[in-house]
DNA sequence: AAGATCGTCAACCGCCATTAA
DNA sequence: ATTAATGGCGGTTGACGATCT
């Protein structure tokens, strides 16, 4: 643990010997913040850092409490319903994670963001593309959320099979998604091959990569998202359908592209969140 | 077994917008 | 209207555990 003289940006004090804490946070410190809030509420950072006898910034104290003291603070797995949110409204929003953190309750800003760069950066990184280009738009788009779309819904199946009670049109459970197939309860067919033949390792071991078709997104008429006290979270994927420069983008333009950026060899790296063997279970 | 490399994530930094004096 | 304080955001860093060689 280190410290360090305040010395810049901070009010009255400044000059002082004072030092002030950084790095890690203690079970001490955890115990002292979360009693001060409890006393005082949020807000009023540096008079909260102050008042708790923390030697902590107001800054430090706000961090540390919204990223991971607060009650409703969701820690560990990010599940395949918040994967597609995040990829869907990165699509729309970029990196603006405060705006996408919005939408995926108990989620941090910051954890979407460690997300964004350590798992989704990392297939970019892989596929030796730009994360913000349009090609690797394109991938998450007609690869990875189809395959994440088709995870969820079997798990969806599987849970309703195990529960009788299963109500979908109840469902009042922020971030249980239901299939984009409005129409049938059915998961959507396997989609086509695409010639992405993918092989990891050695390359012993080979997959095929499928994609679902345009027409097959066309299909969608609602949101996949059961929170009915989220207007967005109603209304995005709707409105995501619809871009029409996105999805009347034939599916075959897209591989045209693919083949032409050579991503047929693009090797698949072995990832437990992104394993595309396992996210996508088409092998050959 | 040990060092190197990689992946994850908490925390910090700097910038900017807003608010209060 | 101006200025300082504060809060919020996105980018980056660094510690640390896991995995690889």
């Amino acid at each position: 643990m280190s410290s360090y003289r305040k010395s810049t940006g901070t009010s009255a004090g400044s000059d002082s010997d004072e030092l002030l804490r950084r790095g890690p946070w203690t079970l001490e410190e955890d115990t002292l913040l979360i009693h001060c809030i409890s006393r005082h509420g949020e807000g009023r950072w540096n008079l909260l850092a102050e008042r708790s006898g923390l030697k902590r910034t107001g800054k430090s104290c706000r961090l540390r409490w919204l990223n991971y003291l607060k009650p409703d603070v969701k820690r560990g797995n990010i599940s395949p319903q918040e994967q597609m949110l995040i990829l869907e409204l990165h699509s729309m929003l970029g990196n603006r994670w405060s705006k996408i953190a919005q939408h995926l309750p108990g989620r941090t800003d910051n954890e979407i963001k460690n997300y964004w760069r350590t798992r989704v950066q990392k297939q970019a990184r892989h596929l030796k593309i730009d994360a913000n280009s349009t090609a690797f738009q394109h991938i998450i788009r007609y690869f990875w959320i189809p395959r994440l779309l088709q995870k969820i819904n079997e798990t969806s199946s599987l849970s309703s099979s195990s529960s009788a009670l299963h109500d979908s049109q109840n469902s009042t459970v922020d971030l249980n998604p239901q299939p984009y197939y409005s129409t049938s309860s059915s998961p959507p067919p396997a989609p086509p091959p695409l010639k992405l033949a993918g092989y990891q390792g050695s390359g012993s071991e080979h997959s095929t990569i499928s994609c679902m078709s345009s027409s097959e997104f066309s299909g969608c008429q609602t949101s996949p998202f059961q929170n009915q006290n989220s207007t967005f979270q109603k209304d995005f994927c709707l409105e995501t359908m619809a871009n029409q420069g996105d999805f009347n983008n034939p599916v075959s333009d897209f591989r045209l592209e693919a083949e032409n950026n050579n991503w047929v060899e693009y090797d698949f790296p072995a990832d437990s969140m992104w394993n595309i063997d396992e996210l996508w279970q088409f092998k050959t």
